[in-house]
DNA sequence: CTGTTAGCGCGTTCAA
DNA sequence: TTGAACGCGCTAACAG
């Protein structure tokens, strides 16, 4: 009851023919006459042959999966990505290998490890936002297994990304608000060791002062450890100015979610005294009586088909980048208004 | 510059030892003495040694990855599950290959037949919500993969899977609105071929009219398709009654959100009008000025986690199981009433 | 057109 | 305590 899994050599013990011309057979091999081609391919399906990818794998150097690192499975700008990965990936007959890194260098170094021992021919990875040493991404380097970065970056050169311009973001988001004649407008800001913190406040900064001519009141800036209750403090900075604010720009939706909760609570109108705009435009927020007025939305199915994309190309045999310039895909992020 | 990973051979060479003795050494074995075992150690993490996993996969007829299939992982439970899965199967050093069936049978019976081909050595699955035809499972048993369903499990006999008891759920979603004094209480129910709905059907009937004897309307039982116009039509169906009801358990949270924004849209009040209560307790919720006021959590992550620890067992040398008995864990749901 | 064979990296006998 | 040798399933180079 046991059945091993039948091999080529089993066929080719049954056809007396090598295995080679079994192999050879299977694979449409031209130099295989139509007659011994037909038995082979005959009585592999009848014995129900699979080729063995472990033995295949093996033997090419090569698994055909490729290893996905993101911080949190859970999050779902990181799932919806992984759809994409995965869409465009299993097209071309590729495998997923995924491991989370909850955020943390350490985790993330040694999930790297093991899809570098188990031989995943290239990686995928939004790295944990408190990575500061890279060390394990030039290992696969060395070993020749490439990497394509999205959403977040690490400062490296010559590395291959997909990313959404988020400056451009942010820049509609201040327009639009300027637009809405917003003046005094705030910012709660992610924490600062992320560059995506960083592209924002540039960007804040450079709209608002360089092209739209509005002073920067350092106050309305602050930041939140993404937690409710580092939001909620960030909330309760802002709130409690001499110069009101009329409108807060939240990192991301989460942030924004919490701080609407947080604007309610103090009876705060929401979209009457203060108006929201965010990153990420959740599909839930559109459910909110007073969600965030805009979103910036990053398509992150898109980053992550686009992803999978690239590395596949670097993967086949002819790269169409035959220059090996390092790719830098950059997704022009969208203003979505809520009705 | 392109630096073949080093193997046990090169080890070996360099060390003028048998390639056997460097694997012994590597491995802590008794027989190896203590100056070639740490020189041979020595020079390993010198040169930075990595077991290639694809190898070892090979020659061990094992690869140390489950195969996960999900309809969709960016659906909130089924992304919160995989976390469950990965982090109990990463501490046992196991990696996760991972599958969408977007709930189409044949993507599901392609996506088994590549896993078996990669040689996962089991497989966790939620099976697609159309699956009838489940030859595809027997034929991983008949290769010896191990497999455990989860929340969606067909109808097999002597399968491993671990679930939520969804009626129980349902149970207490009546019993509360019962005490809160509702005795009109709507059903907005999923697809009838699906089981869950099936089970929610009955469980309402059962605790409504056998438990606690109130007479059951037919009207106020109906059903959507899952999408938006089809929740806002069972909605507008179940508001057009003569007799009024005062509260709706819904299929699940989504639901929830369609029909309260039609409740909205409809000018009829929230949590005074009518009363919602669903499945799934989706943080969001949390959120929303008028939530469903109690939710049943289904505990993806925990249930995920233990399909995991089945699995694990069921692979590992010495099952707890000696009797292999078929492993039904059963999850309790739990009513999560909002605030 | 087909067969023979080497070898991918490793664990594991069996012998010494 | 160590080494030599085999084989896992498959592909590809070489030989007919």
């Amino acid at each position: 009851m046991e059945k091993k899994s039948t091999t080529i050599i089993e066929i080719a013990k049954r056809l007396n023919v090598s295995v080679s011309t079994v192999s050879r057979a299977l694979h449409d091999h031209h130099s295989i006459g139509l007659r011994t081609k037909t038995r082979v391919q005959q009585l592999a399906a009848e014995l129900n042959y699979e080729p063995n990818q472990a033995a295949i794998s093996f033997k090419q150097g090569k698994t055909f999966t490729i290893g996905v690192i993101l911080p949190n499975l859970s999050e779902s700008f990181f799932s919806t990505a992984i759809c994409g990965i995965e869409d465009f990936a299993k097209e071309k007959k590729y495998n997923i290998l995924i491991g989370q890194s909850h955020d943390d260098e350490d985790t993330e170094k040694q999930i790297v490890q093991t899809m570098k021992n188990h031989r995943v021919d290239g990686v995928i990875i939004s790295v944990a936002k408190n990575s500061v040493n890279y060390e394990h991404f030039n290992m696969l380097k060395k070993n020749n297994i490439p990497i394509v970065f999205f959403d977040r970056i690490p400062k490296m050169e010559g590395i291959h990304y997909v990313a959404c311009k988020i400056e451009d973001g942010m820049s509609q988001a201040v327009n639009f608000l300027i637009k809405q004649k917003h003046r005094n407008i705030g910012l709660i800001n992610g924490p600062d060791t992320l560059v995506a913190s960083k592209d924002r406040l540039g960007a804040y900064m450079n709209t608002l002062y360089k092209k739209r001519r509005i002073k920067i009141n350092p106050d309305f800036i602050t930041s939140t450890d993404l937690t409710k209750e580092g939001t909620q403090a960030a909330m309760s900075r802002l709130m409690s100015l001499k110069e009101k604010i009329s409108a807060i720009i939240t990192f991301n939706d989460y942030v924004a979610l919490d701080a609407i909760q947080y604007a309610k609570k103090n009876n705060i109108k929401v979209n009457e005294d203060i108006c929201f705009v965010s990153f990420a435009n959740l599909p839930i927020c559109h459910y909110l009586d007073t969600p965030p007025i805009a979103s910036v939305e990053q398509f992150p199915y898109t980053q992550g088909e686009k992803a999978a994309e690239i590395l596949l190309d670097l993967l086949s045999d002819s790269p169409s980048n035959t220059k090996q310039e390092p790719y830098h895909v950059i997704i022009e992020p969208t203003l979505a208004v809520n009705n």
